[in-house]
DNA sequence: AAATAATGTTAGAGAAGCCTAAATTTATGT
DNA sequence: ACATAAATTTAGGCTTCTCTAACATTATTT
């Protein structure tokens, strides 16, 4: 067991950036690693932004001494801005960790997940959720009863939340009365396998495969019908 | 033939609040249920805004039907102002259970840690993370392995972060070398109980009960001693 | 080496939210 | 009842962050 990595030697000065700032602080940092030189308009496409409006932060993180750069030139991080790149860089990884890896949701969703809360969490609630990190993977390399338990919970969702061509197995139909009984005589039972063929135009109705045939049904019945997705791709849910 | 039970009855037209206006959304809502009434005065001190903010917050709400006051008069949610605000409330009220219960944060923390964050979580965020609360909670109360093991590791915290008068129990001496040697002999031990005494003015040194003896401490020593804290209070953590 | 294209900056405006100071309205005390 | 106090709103200003349009610079093409 480790416990060394955590440590906060953070000594905040007055630094105190907005959300925005961190923002494009990160994305310089993510650009910078990934490719020679920054330029406002890689800055602006990453976060879909219009370049005058980059031009601006620029000025503004210039003026806390975050950044370097010279008027038409490439943009790069001082060394203050880089730490501290990188510790916001950190947090969101670990934060896309905890919403990918604990709380099984996808990479993508994750990460705009992780984007969105990172500049809002404070150190203690960071410290927490690195534990509780940690802690899973522990406990999942190792297989413990409850990893898989919690896996399941976490996996299910409902069959009208999948997206097209995304295979899954249904857990239950958590519907009562007629349209249960319309459904389960349909052949949707605890462990059949569906596919989502397509969403009509209006996402309303798909059509779905089921034992080799296909079945169109409405959104909301598909509400109805709780599975736990399947995934195709190693990485992805 | 209907089968209208499935019908998810929230008709999200087009009431994309920003998160200032969530919060006196959510703030209203919390007055109106421990007073009769809920004035602008109200507002303004539980936010920790002035007056004409919040009047013209109010504005913006009213503009959004969410709302319904009268000049100079009192307050009031709508319908849609209530349904909403409840979600909000919802929203913040489990996320505080999760910083609290499952993360171990004090009341107080967790509180305004949900109050930041509650903004910024996707659905499906918040989904997953009810569902882990609520799979805690199910462990908690059959005292799982994961819990006990879980929580060991999240109460961990230095020595420097308790408040005055807080008490603890030593885990472990996390320095290596002379320090390290120096504050094991003082008595800094595995399984220790200490207290917090008081901190200097400066906060630093503070001054410590441990086996009945007063002892001080720089604030960068008592941070190598991870401690469990020992709570008081029922609540607290 | 121009002419053109791509990139970057300035200028100006607007929305959200916050503030203080100055009315205005409602409540309260004698 | 009327003067004062309290609450509320209006007015006007500030900051951050965004945008579009226009201008400036650098890069590329011919």
């Amino acid at each position: 067991m480790k416990h060394s990595s955590v440590q906060e030697t953070v000594e905040f000065i007055g630094t105190e950036l907005s959300a925005t700032l961190e923002d494009y602080l990160e994305c310089v940092a993510m650009l910078a690693a990934g490719q020679r030189v920054v330029r406002v308009k890689d800055i602006a496409k990453s976060l879909g932004i219009t370049m005058p409006s980059v031009s601006a932060a620029i000025v503004r993180l210039r003026e806390k001494g975050l950044i370097d750069s010279e008027k038409y030139g490439y943009i790069e991080l001082t060394p203050q801005g880089a730490a501290l790149a990188e510790r916001v860089c950190r947090k969101h990884s670990f934060l896309a960790d905890f919403f990918h890896g604990v709380l099984r949701m996808d990479r993508k969703s994750a990460n705009s997940e992780a984007c969105r809360l990172e500049h809002h969490l404070s150190p203690e609630a960071c410290r927490q959720i690195y534990r509780l990190v940690e802690f899973h993977r522990d406990q999942a390399q190792s297989e413990t009863p409850w990893t898989g338990e919690l896996r399941e919970i976490l996996d299910e969702k409902p069959l009208s939340e999948l997206k097209e061509g995304d295979r899954a197995v249904i857990r239950r139909v958590a519907v009562e009365g007629a349209l249960r009984k319309r459904l389960v005589e349909m052949g949707f039972r605890k462990g059949e396998k569906v596919r989502v063929v397509r969403y009509a135009p209006l996402r309303n109705p798909l059509e779905l495969e089921l034992k080799g045939y296909h079945i169109s049904l409405r959104v909301e019945e598909a509400r109805g019908i709780i599975v736990r997705q399947v995934g195709d791709e190693p990485e992805e849910e």
